[in-house]
DNA sequence: ACTTGCAGATTGTCAGACAATCTGATTATC
DNA sequence: GATAATCAGATTGTCTGACAATCTGCAAGT
């Protein structure tokens, strides 16, 4: 077992109170960050909140425009078929790589997350929704064996997930999503890497719709 | 056209300075960077070059250990090998969209850059044979319609800079890798486009196992 | 040979400062 | 009245200087 413990560094944690504050939509799309604001707020220092700041440009969840500071990035309809369609490629084979090497127990955790999916979903709990989704996906993504495209993978999931949430709640879609998650997991179940591959690249190309027509009605 | 002046900031350049030297070898993989030493070097302030290391810590190129300081990452089998999976996804994909979509022109730049590959393999021209891979790839990354997958794969290719340089020396793999372009620039000339992930796919697996060697006489 | 402890080097963080630039509103001009 | 020029306030980009916390390697002690 690894004990490492590695230090908090002040840059860190506020790195990571803004990176989860801008994904629970505390600041929003379009919205500037002044970094006065941000030092007081979050009790650090101005250099502390720019190196913060560097980090989170680099992951594209805010965008520095020169002699105008940080801003919460405005998602183009453009960028995100882009994102969708890496997704498809990368979390197909993703499903795939994972058909073949899940254990007993990967698979009875999704299937507890799916559970908790369709749970939250009658409750109309729209977070509880997201969080089952992305526990059923990290299952996959942690234990598909490559540790980078999991990486990849989830740091499109967060540039994204304002668009998500919002899709989600359009009528049908949850449950259209679940049905193609179990889906994923029956192909998964049964070792079936191109059925998983399949049903994985069709989830997101159906995500991929139901975004697309939040961008229209917006 | 898009005339847009974007001001070039000091931690700007000081990034851009530091990923070149990187890249191109200035700074060994596993020799630490000295904040220090980097502001004297570049000329500007410490908390420029903090922002500039935040950044280039994020593209992978270093690594920030807490209480240590930035270095330049040593890259393991393991990581390179995803890298190389990865990149047999993507650059499969892009060769497939980019077969669909080659202007007379696009096809042209591939051909000189080709050319220029064989020319200064002649010459034994090191620099020169990777400045024209990498034209013969730009030109597809480019034109391939997805500037996300662009992104990424520039971005995978940058941390495998030093494995390519020393693999392509081994003898014997230049002319192979020019074999495998060619195939590439045939299935794309042909619209092909199965034919020319499949060709894609090939290259970077060859270029992976070829990698592999390096690790292992290394 | 193995631990202990110290000195030097380096990083993490802060405070304060100032010029350059942007923004929006006010004023001037046609 | 509409457009253009001007200006004050706000905000960023950058620097200097400072200091505590931490790491490293070496010397001393057991």
């Amino acid at each position: 077992m690894d004990l490492k413990i590695l230090p908090m560094t002040v840059q860190q944690q506020a790195a990571d109170k803004l990176r989860t504050a801008i994904l629970s939509g505390v600041f929003q799309p379009g919205e500037r960050l002044i970094e006065a604001d941000l030092c007081t707020r979050l009790g650090v220092s101005r250099p502390s909140v720019r190196e913060a700041l560097r980090s989170l440009e680099a992951e594209k969840l805010v965008a520095i425009v020169p002699n105008r500071g940080p801003l919460v990035p405005i998602l183009s309809w453009q960028q995100a078929k882009e994102i969708y369609q890496v997704r498809a490629l990368l979390e197909g084979e993703v499903a795939a790589a994972f058909a073949e090497r899940a254990t007993a127990e990967n698979i009875k955790r999704m299937r507890e997350a799916l559970a908790d999916f369709n749970g939250a979903d009658k409750s109309g709990d729209a977070a509880g929704r997201l969080n089952a989704t992305s526990r059923f996906y990290d299952e996959m993504l942690a234990g598909c064996g490559n540790s980078l495209i999991q990486e990849i993978v989830q740091g499109l999931l967060a540039r994204i997930t304002f668009l998500r949430s919002r899709s989600m709640s359009k009528t049908g879609r949850a449950k259209h999503s679940a049905r193609e998650m179990r889906k994923i997991l029956l192909a998964i179940q049964a070792g079936d890497a191109k059925a998983a591959r399949k049903a994985a690249v069709e989830h997101v190309e159906n995500a991929c719709a139901a975004a697309r027509s939040m961008f229209d009605t917006k």
